[in-house]
DNA sequence: CTATTATAACTGTGATCACAGTCCTAGGTT
DNA sequence: AACCTAGGACTGTGATCACAGTTATAATAG
């Protein structure tokens, strides 16, 4: 059983438009760590897969690169960046901050259900670890923060840390899948649902932050190693 | 005399695509203000005003409306947002946390040079004011918060805000002409570049915070009464 | 076998076209 | 005078072309 995200941002209908459509699609596959950093996506390898003219993937491409998701350089393919560990650890940085303020917003305005839905979440996200899949757990990992930040009430918090996500997810997903994570770390979402459903604010938001730091000090000693 | 700025991100040398430029230029247009809310930005036109074709526009915008600078609809113009006022006072307050986060950052790293240079705009933001020379102040913001934001030596952070200023950009505008902004909000600029050369990076960071605020309070106020 | 060079394959970039929706307005009708 | 309608002037969208710069490959020279 593949498990599916509820929705990337606003629904994108039938009508909307082809680039806007695969801009939507390249930025889930980026969010789910789909490509890894070096990646490389052309116009025309791009639109041959998704069997269209270069048009639609150009714009789409182009959309990606401005948000930083993608890097450019003229006349040189689109790609996935292969940044240093100090960039990366400045994302989730950032990533903590944002995250952590959205929760805050957040758990008052969070329903019954939807805590429920969050613990329910992240048992199963223990369980994806446990067996070992990495691709289910990161789309739950995904559907589990995203609900909390919906609740925000606050559309620009919720596209920055979106964003935010298409940018570090090649990184997450390369340590999921080479299990850097501690142990216990999973616990951690666990705690999180509890601190909702107390509606203690707080202590939700600044376990939110634990959760994303994991991944600033991850890179920080990565950078040390590096720069040694 | 006219206060230009020093450099809307990385500077962009004459051997770059028409279109990045183009990007660069109306995002800094919508910085400045230079474009109210619902300004109309049809790709044919600014391709002509350009002296160019529509394909570098029509990239521009695309890359303009993902990044919400701009919106588009399916066979619409592209247009600046007219946003309700709750959805500017979220952007104020994710603009505050941001900036806030930055100058913490940034002080420690702050040369005497620099700091000397934020009193000196301070100061002649202040004149500004008095002379209701109104452009040359909005620029010589820009100047000032973002001597700040550099020093922060996080790229992420530094990108994340600047698109923030371009987004809320038309609506400083319009409150700065209108005469808004309350008769000793200038005075804190002056005290920020005090705490900034006293190392203070806690009262600083609070007081960069204090400043955006003051368009989180304006425009929840003006929600409140749109919504009587 | 290695290093250098020429050549072919690939890249984004700008221009132009046809087309189908949206918007506005001038003309007619009630 | 107010309403409706039909037309034309816009709009973004997708496709296709030519071109110039980059990258990788293969042939050539040492």
């Amino acid at each position: 059983m593949v498990v599916r995200k509820k929705s990337l941002g606003p629904l994108q209908l039938a009508g909307s438009p082809l680039s806007s459509r695969i801009y939507q699609s390249l930025k889930w596959s980026l969010i789910i760590g789909e490509y890894h950093p070096g990646s490389v996506l052309s116009i025309r390898s791009v639109a041959q897969k998704m069997d269209t003219s270069a048009m639609p993937v150009r714009e789409a491409l182009a959309r990606l690169a401005s948000e930083k998701l993608l890097v450019s350089s003229v006349k040189r393919s689109y790609r996935v960046a292969e940044l240093n560990p100090k960039v990366v650890a400045d994302q989730f940085f950032v990533r903590a901050s944002l995250e952590g303020i959205a929760t805050k917003l957040a758990v008052p305005f969070m329903t019954k259900k939807q805590t429920a839905e969050l613990a329910s979440l992240a048992n199963m996200m223990v369980k994806d670890i446990r067996q070992g899949n990495n691709e289910n757990y990161i789309v739950r990992n995904y559907n589990f923060h995203f609900l909390i930040y919906e609740s925000s009430q606050n559309d620009e918090l919720f596209w920055s840390i979106e964003r935010l996500w298409a940018l570090t997810g090649p990184y997450l997903a390369q340590a999921v899948r080479s299990q850097l994570m501690p142990d216990d770390w999973q616990l951690l979402h666990i705690e999180i649902a509890k601190a909702i459903a107390n509606s203690n604010a707080t202590k939700a938001a600044r376990l939110i932050e634990k959760d994303i730091s994991w991944g600033v000090s991850t890179f920080e000693k990565l950078a040390d190693v590096n720069l040694v």
